[in-house]
RNA sequence: GGAGAUUUGGCAGAGUGGUCGAAUGCACCGGUCUUGAAAACCGGCGUACCGAGAGGUACCGGGGGUUCGAAUCCCUCAAUCUCCGCCA
């Protein structure tokens, strides 16, 4: 959620930046400037108003207190007026308060200056990326083929238990999952990152608070008797640790990791790129999540992703880097790294990460704060990152390692897994 | 699931209708004293919003109500604790 306090003095800018978007806040945001000075409006009568009643209650019981019982009975008499008028005007408060509200939520992030003009994915930026493409031949399998043929994953069972894009993981293929969760997590405490384990159902206040609220409900599943929803991601629980805290400055950097399943609808998004482990319902993930300094956000950034090169690199596989164009650039984030994969049977780049800079927008929301060094108090930067997701890695490391004599393992991998092959 | 108790500032804890944004202690910050520190003493010390400022308003778990006036009374929701039941 942007601040209110920031688009009420750079109303043009901000206009502009979310055209950059292919946004059209015109119409919205001339709405929150008039509810924004509606509200102010009515506060400024409102508490002048109030300040007269508590005037009026004091002396009320001034005059009851030293026995003039008449003038007290008489001035209780005046004060059905004033009451009657500031329930009105306390309702009519709230009302603005909740309009404004309402048109905060729908308006996206502002995008940062690096991101480039698009529309698609297509316009990305690709950076450079790292790893070597393997080279396969003719008979090259596809991962959800070597699945079956090594009795890794079995997607039909997942979908006789729960549904599609709920696989079954077996033997090596349920080892590897583990393996690589562990990896990713000891890697991240190498790094410096907390481990966190946090519950897997959210409230509806934490689906707002990172932003999954009230616009993505739909990709969510929600548990009605108890409304609760299923995580779908642990950046939603983890960030959601700081909601209406507030921090030292002296705290900085705030690193937390944790392992969680993920789970999402993926309403909408059928018959595209659904084969095998591409896109699931539920799927494991490691996380990444920093609070940090307004001024030092960008530099984490930075540092994140190649955090994220480094395990992509231990694993072996061929990358590259795209910065997010305008129009692929999420609701909530400023600026948005992602990190793709090359499936080799596939001959197609998966996205294995995403890593994000959102600056205050979930802060605000969140209502997280620090006291800087001057002891003033500011909203926070908070940032997350994949650090991985699982299904699409298990896709490549398939495809790519694929030998006659079965799956090699990469060797950052092996003291996980405890086997070199899978055959 | 049933019954009872509780929820006040960073923490502890007073406060049962008026002068309470809230005693007191601890913690914290500044000062005096001291070569320095501790102790002692003095002073300060919540958040948000409105206002150019003076200042004002709101907030005592959340929401609503009664009243001229609510931390205090009523309703409701939630959380915590104790006991009972059920259960990994």
């Amino acid at each position: 959620m942007l601040e209110i306090s920031y688009i009420r003095e750079n109303k043009e800018h901000v206009i502009e930046r979310l055209a950059h978007r292919g946004f059209d806040g015109r119409e919205v945001i001339e709405k929150i400037a008039t509810a924004d000075e509606n509200r102010r409006k009515v506060q400024t009568t409102l508490d002048r108003n109030l300040a007269e009643a508590n005037q009026m209650a004091r002396k009320i019981g001034e005059l009851f207190k030293s026995g003039q019982k008449d003038e007290a009975n008489a001035l209780r008499a005046q004060t059905g007026e004033l009451k009657e008028s500031n329930r009105q005007l306390e309702s009519e408060m709230h009302a603005y308060e909740q309009e404004l509200k309402e048109l905060l939520y729908h308006v996206p992030n502002l995008p940062h200056q690096l991101v480039p003009t698009g529309k698609t994915a297509e316009e990305n930026e690709l950076l450079k990326g790292g790893g070597e493409m393997p080279q396969l031949g003719q008979d090259a399998l596809p991962h959800w083929e070597l699945a079956q043929k090594y009795q890794l994953i079995d997607f039909e069972l997942g979908v006789k238990i729960s549904g599609a894009g709920f696989p079954v993981y077996t033997g090596q293929g349920a080892r590897l999952q583990r393996a690589l969760i562990n990896f990713f997590l000891d890697q991240a405490r190498d790094a410096g990152y907390r481990e966190i384990q946090p519950p897997l159902v959210i409230n509806e206040a934490s689906g707002y608070g990172t932003g999954q609220l009230p616009d993505k409900e739909g990709q969510m599943y929600h548990l009605e008797r108890d409304d609760l929803y299923l995580i779908p991601t642990a950046e939603v629980p983890i960030t959601n640790l700081f909601r209406d805290e507030r921090l030292s400055h002296k705290e900085f950097p705030v690193k937390l990791t944790g392992y969680t399943p993920c789970f999402r609808r993926e309403a909408g998004s059928y018959g595209r790129d659904v084969r095998g482990l591409n896109r699931l319902h539920q799927f494991d993930k490691v996380e990444i999540v920093q609070v940090a300094h307004p001024d030092a956000s960008y530099g984490i950034l930075d540092e994140m992703v190649e955090y994220v090169k480094s395990l992509l690199d231990q694993l072996e596989l061929p990358y590259r880097v795209a910065r997010l164009c305008s129009g692929d650039l999420g609701f909530t984030a400023a600026l948005t790294y992602d990190m793709e994969v090359f499936s080799a049977a596939q001959q197609k780049w998966l996205e294995v990460s995403s890593i994000s800079n959102f600056e205050t927008f979930q802060a605000n929301r969140l209502k997280l704060r620090f006291k800087d060094e001057h002891g003033k108090s500011k909203l926070a930067h908070t940032l997350n990152g994949s650090a991985l997701a699982l299904p699409r890695i298990v896709a490549a490391l398939l495809e790519n390692n694929q030998t006659e004599q079965g799956i090699r393992i990469p060797k950052a991998l092996v003291p996980y897994t405890g086997f070199e092959w899978i055959n």
